[in-house]
DNA sequence: AAGTAGGGAATCATCTGATGTATCGGTCAG
DNA sequence: CTGACCGATACATCAGATGATTCCCTACTT
């Protein structure tokens, strides 16, 4: 095992033996090293690598910190591999987002708190504003949608079920989505199937919720069936 | 953002783009040090990300190579995330587990060839053999129930399903799981689930699938139940 | 002619030392 | 008490040298 495994691995080992708790700041680097038996590179080496993978954080002048080891940020960098799936034949992308979000509307419709609703419902009636102005602001439907989705993530009670559902939700998914269906006015059914998911949250009706949900990201993914998209025609 | 951040960037995008293919040689570190504008300290570092990250592959002496990309391999690094969340309630990761398990089975129903269920019937026959011995061979056991669940994860037909499919039921929450059961006999009632799934499989019923499944995910997961672990005692 | 052992070039792995840059905390003038 | 200054600290980056491994060509053996 090559230098920098071994940092890497002596570092994730420390944490999960609890020698490392969330916040902790690391030994300096030349410490660090001598104390693992490799260079200042090496080890350097293994910390960028744990910093990409969001266990740890550096600041340049102040130190090396164990971040929260929050779900969603150490499963961050599953977003390169939803890109990379995602350029070609999404299918198998957005059928692990549509299971992953329909489990998560299931769980919130019995755990969502008023707050949380009231909230969901202020962002609708957002939407429901800017989809009637001419031109739209584009930028905030998607804020707003992807807000939308992540309340009800969030009110799952599954963390590891949140930081999936964000990695698969991310940007680049996001992004290809809106830019396909933002025309002939499909913001409005859109718009219609988010307030059919509120309804059921707002009703504590599982299945319902599980069902308008089902239904929302169905009619998302077929807006991009047929594309005149050359990656996508490539790949089938 | 920092020069190893900027390598890891100008790479992904430059995979992404299709610039680098799988299975590709990347330039060597001098030069790519030099095009990228980054000394070769920087360069490694972030290499050696994305070396963890499962996106190339270093071999000293030779070069450093583009992987294939493979989904369940681009996803292995989640396994932290599992064993870290699983060190106390692993209750979240156990009900993600399931729900992607019973997915892959629903799906694995219809598609799942007459070769891949002989060869699941051929392990499941051997577990027989071996749960009549006395002792078992434990460890064989435990391999046989990982390839009868790939089995029917990879004949899922999504990808991306079996990535994570084999994220999520890593060895740390296998060895926990079977750690705990592999008492009082537990692994008998477990081979008649396995069985029960196998005949749902086999008679091509995607709803007797992933109830079945979903039936013997559940019972592995009660046997954890109320473990003397101090981990689950101290994280509730 | 075919197979094999040897050697050299290429490449990554690692270490060392030096310099640049950002942050934090104390000090001191106002 | 406030705010600017300044130095210690720590990470960021670079450069050079040496070691270890692999690959491939050559020459030798059978």
């Amino acid at each position: 095992m090559s230098r920098t495994a071994e940092v890497i691995n002596s570092i994730k080992r420390m944490i999960l033996d609890g020698v490392f708790r969330p916040g902790d700041r690391l030994p300096v680097e030349k410490e660090l090293a001598e104390s693992l038996g490799v260079s200042r590179g090496s080890l350097r080496e293994g910390i960028s690598a744990l910093s990409i993978l969001g266990v740890v954080d550096t600041r340049q002048g102040d130190g090396t910190y164990i971040t929260n080891l929050d779900v969603t940020h150490l499963l961050a960098p599953m977003g390169f591999v939803v890109d990379l799936e995602g350029r070609g034949d999404a299918r198998h992308v957005h059928a692990v987002r549509r299971l992953l979000e329909c489990e998560a509307a299931r769980l919130a419709a019995t755990r969502i708190t008023d707050g949380a609703l009231q909230e969901a419902r202020t962002l609708l009636d957002e939407a429901t504003r800017i989809a009637a102005e001419t031109p739209h602001d584009h930028e905030r439907i998607i804020e707003i949608d992807i807000k939308f989705h992540r309340i009800i993530a969030a009110h799952s009670g599954n963390s590891v079920l949140v930081g999936l559902i964000d990695a698969f939700a991310g940007r680049t998914v996001r992004a290809r989505l809106w830019r396909s269906l933002h025309e002939e006015g499909a913001d409005w059914r859109t718009h219609e199937e988010h307030l059919a998911v509120w309804k059921a949250l707002a009703a504590h009706d599982p299945e319902r919720a599980r069902i308008r949900m089902a239904n929302h990201l169905l009619g998302v993914e077929e807006s991009l069936r047929g594309l005149p998209d050359d990656d996508t025609r490539s790949t089938n």
